[in-house]
DNA sequence: GTATTATTAGAGTATATACTCTAGGGAGTC
DNA sequence: GACTCCCTAGAGTATATACTCTAATAATAC
C-alpha cells in the first residue's frame, strides 16, 4: 500500500477513535512510523488530509444514495438505505463531530459539504416520494416532504453525538456500530404516522430490530 | 460588576462568536483588558469556566422547562416552551458545537450534562403527555412518546449545526436568532400527524410563523 | 495606623502543534 | 558511473496555548 493511502487510512482511524482535535499530524506520522517530513511530502497540510477523507465519504454515501428510478421501492430497499447510511456514518464518524470547525478551516470543504447535504436531502426526499408511490407511506405534499426529510437528516447526523454524550461510561470512546444503528429505530419512528396500513406491520417489525436494548431514557 | 462575572460573560460571548476551540484564556483576558494571572486567580482552568457557564445554561433551561401540573396545557404554552428552549440554545450556542470535546475534558460536566439531557427528555415527554391530556395531540403509548421526545431533542440540538454548515455565506458566523427559531418549524413538523383535528389549524398557524423565508432545500 | 486579606499585573515557562528544510537513499535509464 | 525522479528521514522552527509565580496594590478589619 502506498504511503499516501496509508496516511489517509491511519488518519481516518485516529480521527474516529480520538477526534480530529486530539490527533496531530505528528501523531499520525508517529503511528505510521514515518517522519513528519514524509507526511508533508504527500499532503500540504492537515485540512488537505481531511478534505481527501471527506471526498471518500462523499463518494461512499453518493454511491449508496443513488436511487434507481426503473422500479418501485420496497421496504427492503428502505432498510438497505438506512443500513448503508449508518454504516457510512460509522466509518467516518469523526467528521460530524467537529464539522463546524472543519468547515471553518477549509472553504473548499464548506462548499462541497453544503452541496453534499443538499444531495442527501434530495435523496431522502426522493426516497419518501418513491415510498409513497409504492404505497408504503401516504403521499405528502412537497413542503411537508422537504421538512420531514430535513428532520430525518437532523436525526441521523445527530444520533452519534447523542449516544456519545448521553450514554455510556466515563469516556465517549466506548461506542459500537450496533448502538449506532439504534438510530434507525429513531428514523423509523418518524415514519410511523405516515405508514400505509398494509405495510405498517412490516415496517414496525423492521423498526423493532433496532430497538435499543437498554431504555433510551433514564 | 465583579471581575469573576465579567470573565464568565466575556467568555460566553467569545465562545458563542468564535467557538470555544478558537478562544484561548489569553484572548479572554486581553478582551477584558485584564492580566492572565488575574483570570487564573478567579478560575483554576478553562474547563472550570466552561463548567460554570454550563451551570447557568442548565439553570435557565430547567427554569423554563418546569412544567406546571396544576392546569391543562395550551398551544400557547407549547409555543412558549419552544421559544424558551431556542432562546436558551441561542444564548449558549457554543455549548452544543464542541460538546463532545467539552465532555471529554471535564468528567463533572459529562456527568451533569447526562442528567441534564435526561431531564430535558423527561420534560419533553411530559409536555407531549399534557398536550394529549389537553386534547391537542392524540395520546400515544409511553414507548412511542419516549422515541418521539428523543427525536424532538435531536432536532432541537442539531438545528444550529445544520444552519451553520448548510446555509449562509463563507463563514458560519452570520446566523441570527430569527433563523435559529426556524427550528421551531421543524419541531412542529414532527407533531403534525399527531394533532387533534380541532387544534390542527391553530398549531399549523403557529408553525407557519416560523417557516423559513428562503427554501430550506436548494 | 496597621495587619490582613483579596485582587491584580505582567513577565515567564513548559509543552504542543503545524509545518519547513536540507540531505540523502533507491530505482530506473543512459 | 552519472543523472533523474520519487520518496523519506529527522532535526529544527515559529507560534500558540494553558497556566504559574512573584510582587505589588487595593480593600477591609481592627
Amino acid at each position: 500500500m502506498k504511503t499516501r493511502d496509508k496516511i489517509l487510512l491511519c488518519s481516518l482511524e485516529l480521527f474516529n477513535e480520538r477526534g480530529e482535535r486530539n490527533v496531530t499530524t505528528n501523531h499520525i506520522a508517529a503511528h505510521l512510523a514515518i517522519s513528519p517530513g514524509n507526511l508533508y511530502y504527500h499532503f500540504r497540510n492537515k485540512p488537505d488530509i481531511i478534505y481527501e477523507i471527506f471526498l471518500e465519504y462523499e463518494k461512499l454515501v453518493d454511491f449508496y444514495l443513488d436511487i434507481p428510478e426503473d422500479r418501485a421501492m420496497t421496504v427492503d430497499d428502505m432498510a438497505f438505505y438506512l443500513e448503508s447510511v449508518f454504516n457510512g456514518l460509522w466509518s467516518y464518524r469523526f467528521f460530524h463531530r467537529d464539522l463546524e470547525y472543519l468547515l471553518d478551516s477549509d472553504p473548499r470543504l464548506r462548499r462541497d459539504y453544503r452541496k453534499f447535504t443538499d444531495r442527501c436531502l434530495s435523496a431522502i426526499s426522493r426516497i419518501f416520494e418513491k415510498l409513497a408511490e409504492a404505497g408504503i407511506i401516504r403521499h405528502q405534499d412537497e413542503d411537508l416532504r422537504a421538512a420531514m426529510s430535513l428532520n430525518v437528516w437532523l436525526v441521523i447526523t445527530n444520533w452519534m453525538a447523542y449516544l456519545k454524550t448521553a450514554l455510556g461510561g466515563e469516556d465517549s470512546a466506548s461506542l459500537s456500530l450496533v448502538e449506532l444503528k439504534q438510530g434507525i429505530y429513531q428514523v423509523l419512528t418518524l415514519e410511523i404516522p405516515y405508514l400505509a396500513p398494509e405495510y405498517r406491520d412490516q415496517v414496525m417489525a423492521l423498526r423493532e430490530k433496532y430497538r435499543p436494548s437498554l431504555p433510551v431514557q433514564a
